[in-house]
DNA sequence: TTCACAAATGCAACTTGGTTGCATTTAAAT
DNA sequence: ATTTAAATGCAACCAAGTTGCATTTGTGAA
């Protein structure tokens, strides 16, 4: 007998099909520590997969909580495994100028803002632009 | 005589034409205190206006620092009057959940964030989702 | 194991925010 | 008034992402 794999533990628990295609995806996911973009994943997945279906799939994974979604201001949307709320706080990104690799930030302090009356705030994100440690 | 007014010198200082678009988009940005989006000036700027000379003019705008262009993760480009920086750092957005409205928050403290070794940061943005005080 | 059905896939066509090339017009310096 | 570079308008384009629909596939019940 063998052991249940993680993804597909995961794949369970969600209420999500074991399909080839998102075995293949979130080993993917599971495998890389940065965020990866549609043209990143699509280039990683040795065999072609549809724009539809690999778009439905990141949207299914990340409304299942598998993967979140992150927006870098460059208007291409990165998507990383795990959830994007750490202990109740959304984590931060860090955006390499030079590289443009997209890391998830998952030790810093959550900021505290002090917003005006009337205002109430639900979910603070922060970009944080600048030269990562590779470049 | 008649003294100067304020958007010509803003333009005269950047050395930009003073052509009637201009004018319109300067004053249009000057009475609005929310940021506004593509399809919020072409529905304002009564006279119908040409797409490219629109969006050609908002970088003009940007890069000589009469607006900033605000990432509300929408995915769909804001533009508020004024320099993004405020004594060095980059101001908070907050943008409504309900309304959909982009604030610019100009008296917000300062984060400090401890980034890991080996990463510079050169600037922060920051994004506040919740409810703005008309909603 | 087979059967049935809902859910996932693939394909093509579409949408939308934004850009580009080029001919024409216009601001402003001389 | 003349000249010239920059701004405008138009059409065509591009890329990211979505949608409708026919076909395939995973899964649970028979
Ligand atoms: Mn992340
Ligand atoms: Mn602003
Ligand atoms: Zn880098
Ligand atoms: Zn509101």
């Amino acid at each position: 007998m063998m052991k249940t794999k993680d993804y597909e533990l995961l794949l369970e628990r969600k209420g999500l099909k074991k399909t080839k295609v998102r075995i293949a995806l979130i080993q993917h996911f599971m495998n890389m520590e940065h965020a990866q973009s549609y043209n990143d994943l699509q280039a990683a997945l040795v065999s072609e997969l549809d724009k539809s279906t690999l778009y439905r799939n990141l949207t299914s994974f990340e409304q299942a909580g598998i993967i979140h979604r992150i927006n870098d201001h460059t208007g291409i949307s990165k998507y990383a495994f795990g959830e994007p709320q750490i202990h109740g706080n959304e984590h931060a990104h860090f955006v390499c100028e030079c590289c443009e690799t997209v890391y998830c930030m998952e030790g810093l302090v959550p900021l505290q803002l002090n917003i005006p009356k009337g205002f109430k705030t639900n979910n603070v994100q922060t970009v944080i632009k600048g030269i990562c440690a590779k470049c």
